[in-house]
DNA sequence: GGCCATCGGGAGAGCGCTTTCCAAGCGTGT
DNA sequence: ACACGCTTGGAAAGCGCTCTCCCGATGGCC
C-alpha cells in the first residue's frame, strides 16, 4: 500500500479530470465507458489510460439522476406482523424459505450486476414508507413475496407504478406479474401418496389460511381425498414454523388417536410433527406416515428424512428477476407468469 | 382508484412543480421537507399542501448527488468459493446464520430508514466488484461477513476508503471496526461442560481450521481439556454445514470408538453428529454427550434438542449497524470493536 | 430613536453524469 | 470536381436536488 494510492481521501476522480488527463472531452470519456458509440480507437486507449492513472469510477448517484436507472431491485418480505415487527423478523428469516429466495433472487441478478435491496413490510405504516422509497427512485422495481393473503402492497405498488413481480398470485386479483407453484397438484401428489402406501386415516396440518396457497394445499390433498372416498379430511391450521407443526399434531393426536397420515403443508410444520409423533411412541413411517411440502433444507435435517413436495423456490425466484427485467425493458407490456410444477421428492417419512 | 393519480406514467412532479404551486421557492420547499431551518409556519402549510397535491416525492438520485449519501450500506457476504458459486450460494443462503444476521441487521437499520444492500464476494472479481460498486457510492458503507480466513476484502475496503465493519476479527490485521464473540471462552465453557459430567473420552468436531473463529474454538476446547490433564484431543475438520458433521463424526466413532463427548464448532455440525450417532446406535445424552455452538434454529430443531454455545448474532449484527453509523458519522474516527461473551445453553444433547 | 444582530426567504451555483445538437472530416457516386 | 451522406468529437444543456450567499425585515438594546 501507499505509493499507488496516493491521496485517498481526495475527491475522487471525475469524469471532468479523466477528459482533461486523456486531452478529450467528457462526451467522450463518457462514450467510451459506455461503449455508447463508436470512438476512435487511439483515444480510447487514451481514455483507458487516464481511467487508470487517475482510478476513476464513475459516480452512481450522478448517473441515476440522468438515466433514471440505479442498478439495484427491492426485494420486499411483506407480510402480517403478527406479534410485532421483532417477532415478524425472526419468523421470516429463520425460514429456510427466505434464504432459498435470496440464493435464487442474487443467482440471477448476478450477471445482471444488480443487487438487492432488502424491505420489511409488516405493518401498514412499512407498507406506506416501502411505497414511497420505491416511488424516490431507490429501486428499479420490486420483487415482492407476501407472507398472507390480504397484501395491500401488490396493489399499492402497482397504482404507484412500479414495475413489480410477486411470489405467488395475489390473493385478489391486481394486474401484476408472478410466479407460483401448482400447490393444488402438488398436494394432490402428496394425498395420492398417501393413499397408495395404504394409509386409512389421513389428516392434515395446514398452513395460515389466510395465504392463497394454504388454502389451495390444503384444498388440493382434500380434493384427493374426496376422490378416493374420504369425505372427510381433518385439519389442523399453523402458521408455518415449526412449533406450530408440533402443537397442530398434539391437537390432531388428541382428537384423532387413530391416524395413520399426516400431509403437512410445509417441511417446517412436518419437522414439528415429527417431534411430536417421536414423543407419543409412534413410529414414522410404519405407524404414521408423514409428508411435507417445499422440499427445504428441513427435509434431509429431519429424521427421519422427510419425503417432501418440490417447491424449486430458487428457480421461481430467478423467474422472477427475470420477468421483472423484461417489464423494466418494456415498461408498457401486459404483466405475465409462471406457474411452476412441484415434484414428489419420496425419503423416509412415507 | 381513477381520480386521485389522475395521470401516473407522466413526468413524477419535482420540487420546481411543487414551489410553483405552493408559490415560494425551491429552496423553501426543501427546507421545509428536510426540516433544515426554520421556516413560516404559513409558508410550511402551503407547502405540505402542494406535496399533497402533486403528490410529489423527492429523487433520492439527485438527493444523493449532492448530499454524498445513498441512504443505503452494503450486507457483503465474503469468502472463498469452494464449488463454484452456485454452490457457495447455497451453503451461505442455507445455514441460519445468514438469516440471523440480516435479521439483526435489518432490525438495527429500519429505524434509520436504511436498507441493506447484499452483495456476494466469492471470487477475487467479485471482490473487485463490490470494491468498485463502493467506490461509486452505491451505498455508504460496508457491512463484512467474511466465511474464510484469508479474505483479502477487508483490506481493499479500507485501502478504498470505504467505511466498514466486520462480523468478527479479520485474520491479518487491518485498522478497521469489528465485532467478534469471545469463542475461545464459548468452547472452554463447553469442554469444562463436558468435563462436569464425567466425559472421560472428548472429540471435537472443528470448523474450518482457516477460519479464525475455528481456530479459536477449537483452542478453547483443547486449552480446557489440556488444564484437566487431557492432553489430546481427537479432532475432525468440518466445513459448518450438517454433513460434513455426519461426515466427521463418522470418522471420529471409527477412530476413536470409545468416545463419549463430542464438541462441534456450530449447532449444524452437532446436529449432522446427532445423526451419524444415532445411525451407529448411540443414544444421546447418555452414551454420548454433544455439545454444539451458536444456538441457532438447528440446536431446538434437532432431537434430542442441542446443548450448545450462544452467539448472539442478531445483537452483534445489530452492533455492527451502529459501528457502522458511528463510522460514517465520524469519519476520522479510530476503529472500534465489541467482544460479546457467550453463554452456555443447557438443553437435552449434554 | 438609532444601530446591530437575528431571522427567514429567494436566487443561483453547482453535484457528476448523459445526451442531444452541431460541426468538421471523410468517402462515394455522378 | 462537387454535393451528399455517414462517421466522430466537442460544446452545452440539463437531470432534480441542496445549500451558500445575499438581502430585506424584524426585534432588542442602549
Amino acid at each position: 500500500m501507499g505509493k499507488t494510492a496516493g491521496r485517498r481521501a481526495a475527491q475522487p476522480p471525475t469524469l471532468e479530470e479523466v477528459a482533461r488527463v486523456a486531452g478529450v472531452s467528457r462526451a467522450t470519456v463518457s462514450r467510451v465507458i459506455n461503449g455508447t458509440r463508436n470512438v476512435d480507437p487511439a483515444l480510447q486507449e487514451a481514455v483507458h489510460q487516464a481511467v487508470l492513472t487517475t482510478g476513476y469510477v464513475p459516480n452512481r448517484a450522478a448517473r441515476s439522476l440522468v438515466t433514471r436507472r440505479t442498478g439495484a431491485v427491492a426485494l420486499v418480505i411483506s407480510g402480517a406482523g403478527e406479534g410485532g415487527e421483532e417477532a415478524f423478523r425472526r419468523r421470516v428469516f429463520s425460514d429456510p424459505f427466505f434464504g432459498r429466495v435470496v440464493d435464487g433472487v442474487m443467482g440471477a441478478l448476478r450477471p445482471r450486476g444488480v443487487h438487492p435491496l432488502l424491505m420489511l413490510a409488516e405493518t401498514a405504516d412499512a407498507r406506506a414508507q416501502v411505497v414511497g422509497n420505491l416511488r424516490q427512485g431507490v429501486a428499479d422495481g420490486a420483487l415482492l413475496v407476501s407472507t398472507h393473503g390480504e397484501d395491500a402492497l401488490p396493489g399499492m405498488l402497482v397504482e404507484a407504478g412500479v414495475s413489480t413481480v410477486l411470489f405467488a398470485r395475489p390473493a385478489r386479483p391486481v394486474p401484476v406479474s408472478y410466479v407460483d407453484l401448482a400447490h393444488r397438484d402438488g398436494a394432490r401428489m402428496a394425498a395420492d401418496h398417501l393413499l397408495a402406501r395404504g394409509c386409512e386415516r389421513i389428516v392434515t396440518i395446514a398452513g395460515p389460511l389466510d395465504v392463497v396457497a394454504s388454502q389451495e394445499r390444503f384444498a388440493g390433498v382434500r380434493d384427493a381425498m374426496a376422490r378416493h372416498g374420504h369425505p372427510y379430511l381433518p385439519c389442523a391450521e399453523g402458521n408455518f414454523d415449526r412449533e406450530s407443526g408440533e402443537q397442530a399434531m398434539a391437537r390432531l393426536l388428541r382428537e384423532h388417536p387413530g391416524l395413520d397420515g399426516v400431509f403437512a403443508a410445509n417441511d417446517l410444520m412436518a419437522q414439528g410433527a415429527l417431534h411430536t409423533l417421536a414423543e407419543h411412541g409412534k413410529r414414522v413411517p410404519d405407524d404414521v406416515a408423514v409428508i411435507g411440502f417445499d422440499d427445504s433444507s428441513a427435509a434431509t435435517a429431519a429424521r427421519p428424512q422427510l419425503t417432501t413436495v418440490r417447491q424449486p423456490v430458487e428457480d421461481m425466484a430467478g423467474v422472477m428477476v427475470r420477468l421483472l427485467a423484461d417489464a423494466l425493458e418494456q415498461p408498457g407490456a401486459r404483466p405475465s407468469s409462471v406457474i411452476f410444477e412441484p415434484e414428489l421428492v419420496v425419503r423416509e417419512s412415507a
